[in-house]
DNA sequence: CTGAAAGCGCTTACAG
DNA sequence: CTGAAAGCGCTTACAG
C-alpha cells in the first residue's frame, strides 16, 4: 500500500498551507467560498481520506465508544441485546461516533480481564450494557472513563443509566385492565428476584391502588425462586379475572399453565407480559406487552455521553426511557 | 477528569528520560531491570495508564479493525454471526486489537453509506462479515484497506476469505450415510438459490459418484425459489432412504412434512442437515448435522489480518475452515 | 545501558 | 481571508 495523501499534499500541491486545507476541508467560515471547493476538488483528485489519528493526539479524544456486555446476554434464544447494540452504534455513528463492541466471556467476567480500548485509552466513554457482576463494574469504574450503565442500574455506584421505566409501564398496563373492567388482578413474577421485577409489581400496585383495589396475597404467583430459576407456576384456588406477568416468557408459561387447566384466554382470563420478546408473539394466543423503546435508549445514551465528553462530567442519575403498549389478543374487556 | 499522567510525567518524577521509561514499559532489552522495575513501580503509584494515541500517529496504524455486516443477519432467530463475532473479536483481541462492530442497516447498504470508522482511517482493517450487496463491498474495498470476507466469497473481488469447507462437510456427512448401508439417498435444497448451497450440493454429489450411485433427479428437491424465499417442500412418490438438506431448518422442515405424511424419521428415513442451529435441537428428532467451527474461523481471520498488516498485502485467497458432524437422533444406519 | 532529536497528521490560538 | 508556530504522546534510529 502506497503512502497516503495528507493535508500537506493537498496544500502543496495547491500552493497554500495546511491549516488552510484543515479549514477548508472542515468548511470553517475563515476561508473563501472559492477556495473552500478547490481544496475539495483537489483532496478528491488526491484521494485524500482524512485520518483522524492526528486529531486524536490533539484533542486527546478518539471518537470511540467501548460498549461491554457480558456472554451471557448472548444466548441462543436471546437477541434483545443486538438489537439494542444495533440501535447504540447507529446513534453513536451520527454524531461522529465508532463504537468498539466488546462481549466479556464468563471467563474474563470472573478474571476481571478487561478490553484493549480501556486498557491504552483507545475510547473516550464505556457504556456497560446489561448488568455485570460488581467487581468487573468496579474494574472498569477504575479507569476513570465516562460510563453510562445502559438497561440496568446499580445503587452502589454513582453512575448515570437509562434504562426502561418498569414501573410506569406496569402501572399503565394494569390500569388499561382496569379500564376495561378488571378488578381482580393477580401479578406473576418473584418480586424478590430482581429489581426490575420488583418495579414492575410496584407499577402494578399503585394502579391498584389509585383505584382503591385491595392487593390479594394469593394472586401473587412466584414464577421463579430467588436465583432466577424458574420454577412450576402454581395456579391459585379462585382465580382473578386478569393477570400481570412481570415478563412475556412467565405470561407464556401462565397461558399454557391455564391452558392445560382447562381455561381459556382471554375469555376466561385476560394474560398481559413484558418486553416484546419472541415468546410474545410464539404464543397462542399472542401475547398483549411492553414494548422496550430501544431507540430511544440508543438517542439518550449516546447524547449523554456525547455531552460528558464534551461538556465534562455532569451527572444525568437514572434516565427511564417510557415504553410502549403492544395490544394483542391475550387480554380483552370484561364482559 | 484531571489530566491523565504520561510517560513525561514518569520520566521527570525518575529523572531519566521519556525515551527510557517507554523502553521499560514495553520490556526492552534495552534497560536494566533494576530501572524497569522503578519504572513500572512508579508509573503504577502515578496511575499511568498507556495512551495508544501517540503509538497510532506514529505507526499509522490504530490496532483497531472494523466487522461490517448486514443488518439482515441479526434477525430475530439469528444467532449465528454474534456467535462469530464474539470469536472473530476475542481472537484479535489477543492479538491486541480492539474491533469495532457496525451492523449496516439495509437503508445504508441501499445508499453506500459506511461507517465513520473507515471514513477517517480509523481502522487498520475491515472484515465484511456475511454476504453484502456488490455495490457496496466495491464502496468498501474503495478505501484501500485490508480486507477479508469472512463466511462468504464473492469471485468478482479478488479478497481473500475465510469460509466453511461447505464442499467437504456435505461430502463428510453423505459418506457416513453410506457407511451406515444408504445408497438412496436425496438433497433437499435449491442448487440455483445461493453460492454455498451449491457447493453443499457438489460435496453430497461426490460422495454418490465415488461411491458409483446413480444420481436420482426426483430426489433433488427445492426448498426455497431463487429469490430465497422458501417454499413448501414437495416429497416426491417414491421416498430415499436418506435425506441431505443444505441447512437444519430445511432438514427441521423436511422431517416435520415426513412426519405428517406419515412416515418416521429416523425409522423410516434418515434426514441429516447442516449448520447445527436451532433448528437442529428443537427438531424432534433432534437432527444430526454439521457444526461449523466458529473458534477456527475466527482465529483464522484474526491471523490472516494479522499477517496482512504487519507483514504487507499478502495474499491468501479461499482459505477453507471444516466443520465437524455432529450426530443425534434424525439419521441411523439402515437395518 | 541511556537519551536527544525528529516526526507521525492534525488543530488551535494567535499574528498579520 | 491566510498562515507560521506549537504541540498532542508516543517510538524509532542513532549517537554516546
Amino acid at each position: 500500500m502506497n503512502k497516503r495523501v495528507t493535508m500537506k499534499d493537498i496544500a502543496e500541491r495547491l500552493g497554500v498551507s495546511k491549516v488552510t486545507v484543515s479549514k477548508a476541508l472542515k468548511d470553517s467560515p475563515d476561508i473563501s467560498q472559492a477556495l473552500k471547493e478547490k481544496v475539495i476538488k483537489t483532496a478528491q483528485e488526491m484521494g485524500y481520506i482524512y485520518n483522524a489519528k492526528g486529531r486524536m493526539l490533539r484533542e486527546n479524544l478518539t471518537y470511540s465508544i467501548g460498549v461491554i456486555s457480558s456472554e451471557k446476554y448472548y444466548g441462543k434464544d436471546d437477541y434483545f441485546y443486538i438489537d439494542l447494540y444495533k440501535h447504540l452504534s447507529n446513534s453513536f455513528e451520527k454524531l461522529g461516533f465508532t463504537t468498539t463492541f466488546n462481549i466479556i466471556s464468563r471467563n474474563d467476567e470472573e478474571s476481571l480481564s478487561v478490553p484493549n480500548a480501556l486498557l491504552e485509552q483507545k475510547i473516550d466513554g464505556v457504556v456497560i450494557l446489561g448488568q455485570m457482576s460488581i467487581d468487573y463494574i468496579k474494574r472498569v469504574l477504575d479507569f476513570n472513563c465516562p460510563t453510562i450503565f445502559l438497561d440496568f442500574y446499580c445503587d452502589r455506584f454513582n453512575v448515570d443509566c437509562v434504562i426502561t421505566d418498569n414501573f410506569f409501564a406496569t402501572y399503565e398496563i394494569t390500569n388499561m385492565l382496569i379500564e376495561q373492567g378488571h378488578r381482580e388482578i393477580g401479578f406473576v413474577g418473584n418480586i424478590h428476584a430482581t429489581s426490575s421485577i420488583q418495579d414492575r409489581f410496584l407499577g402494578y400496585y399503585k394502579a391498584l391502588l389509585e383505584n382503591r383495589i385491595e392487593l390479594n396475597k394469593d394472586w401473587i404467583i412466584k414464577d421463579r425462586d430467588d436465583n432466577n430459576n424458574f420454577i412450576d407456576i402454581l395456579l391459585p384456588g379462585k382465580l382473578p379475572t386478569a393477570f400481570v406477568c412481570n415478563c412475556d416468557k412467565t405470561a407464556y408459561l401462565t397461558i399454557e399453565k391455564l391452558k392445560s387447566a382447562g381455561y381459556k384466554v382471554p375469555d376466561d382470563i385476560s394474560v398481559v407480559g413484558f418486553d416484546d420478546s419472541l415468546h410474545a408473539v410464539l404464543s397462542s394466543p399472542k401475547i398483549t406487552t411492553v414494548r422496550v423503546n430501544m431507540e430511544e435508549m440508543g438517542r439518550r445514551t449516546a447524547k449523554i455521553m456525547f455531552e460528558k465528553i464534551k461538556q465534562g462530567e455532569k451527572h444525568y442519575g437514572k434516565v427511564l426511557i417510557k415504553g410502549k403498549i403492544i395490544v394483542r389478543e391475550s387480554a380483552k374487556p370484561l364482559k
